[in-house]
DNA sequence: ACCCAGAATGAATGAATGTTCATTCTTCGT
DNA sequence: ACGAAGAATGAACATTCATTCATTCTGGGT
């Protein structure tokens, strides 16, 4: 994120500043998507305008047309953006270089995937916001399966070299990684629309006991 | 599904009659719903007009206001339809005085949860659409909870049934529960987002597994 | 000190959409 | 056969929103 120079460019304009600013494309860029996520998250996909994105980034509305074409195509770069930033720490820790341990790599995987503070829920939001309609775009579709496919590969890997390191018999790889993606948004969801009944911390264990279940040498 | 009545109107519709039929409340809402309910998993939740729905129902602009006060209404009754439908189906299993034995009645509510052909793809579609708008829109959250808390319900006591009759130890009914739940959401999105990486197939299979794994003696 | 490429602005535009309601039509009870 | 209750229609209206573009402004290069 790029925590730093927004919280520059914020703070001159909530503070009323009136002062042009003129700043790099890929700067502007990545304020408007971070401005998108948030109205995602407030006020949900449908109710998302570009006037809503542009005053929250602190900006006119003639810009968004600027940088991005279209508002289709400032949509289709956020969730581009998420998915980048979500598989792509999943896909980190399970590469793994840092972590030699097999089961704290587990465990550091588990941590991303449920962890974090206010955060995480606005990205949960947007996720499901487009998954929401991925039934009827395919360019939703295609974007998230491009990214999660090769979530998907390392998953199975990691868990390969656990059943081989384990010695676990009669489990499959592949089906158990398909299970534990599947679990994992489905939690997501749990925490998104029923926080009353899941919370983070029950999130956790049910996971922790779906995998204890598959490799109880590893995890604990 | 009002299937009968409304293949009726629809082929009245579609001859291109325009002849005006006059028919009861209830059957004209459901109607409506139905539409709804097409319209949502061809175009996404947020491309749906009224136009559109009443066009695909086959009736006027003016009879969705007529019957549901505004759009946003017709919407909520929407997702409470599919709610109740969805969660009333499983809990019929679950109560199941049909199947004494548990192993089948655990079989029976896979089958129910990834079984069916088309019309389920459909109804996953508006599943999700209002999952992705449920984080800024607290009236669709009571609407699920309310009917998700009493599937979780059921969902527990037929697992404590099964952990009671199996001997199982060291399983916690409710735990394991949640993380069914879980598993069969996460399965439903991945069916609807990557119909190519995941088929009905493997679907069940993975959730079988995760049954299998809690309750050996009742999964074959 | 000056200039200009191009970044930024926001009022204006036109298309799309939810909602209304005067009017038409159907049905049913008498 | 007739009339009234109310179901159904769809043109019209008001609003909202994405997009455009003439204009203003900024900052680096000379």
């Amino acid at each position: 994120m790029t925590d730093a120079s927004s919280t520059v460019t914020e703070a001159l304009s909530e503070a009323g500043s009136k002062r042009r600013q003129i700043r790099p494309k890929a700067e502007r860029r990545q304020q408007l998507i971070d401005a998108t996520i948030r109205c995602i998250a407030q006020h949900g996909l449908s109710a998302v305008t570009m006037q809503m994105v542009t005053r929250e980034a602190g900006l006119s509305v003639g810009i968004a047309n600027l940088h991005f074409e279209s508002k289709d195509n400032l949509l289709k770069e956020t969730l581009r953006f998420v998915a980048e930033e979500y598989h792509g720490g999943q896909i980190e820790i399970m590469e793994g270089g840092d972590i030699p341990d097999l089961g704290e790599r587990l465990d550091a995987l588990l941590d991303f995937q449920l962890g974090r503070g206010v955060t995480q829920r606005q990205k949960m939001s947007v996720w499901f916001a487009y998954y929401g309609e991925a039934g009827a775009r395919p360019v939703y579709q295609k974007i998230v399966s491009t990214v999660d496919r090769l979530a998907a590969q390392k998953l199975e890997a990691l868990f390969t070299d656990i059943i081989r390191e384990g010695g676990y018999r009669g489990v499959d790889a592949r089906e158990l990684a398909t299970g534990y993606s599947a679990l994992i948004d489905g939690l997501h969801l749990g925490l998104l629309v029923t926080p009353r009944e899941l919370s983070k911390r029950r999130a956790r264990a049910v996971a922790r006991d779906f995998l204890r279940r598959a490799f109880p040498q590893h995890v604990r």
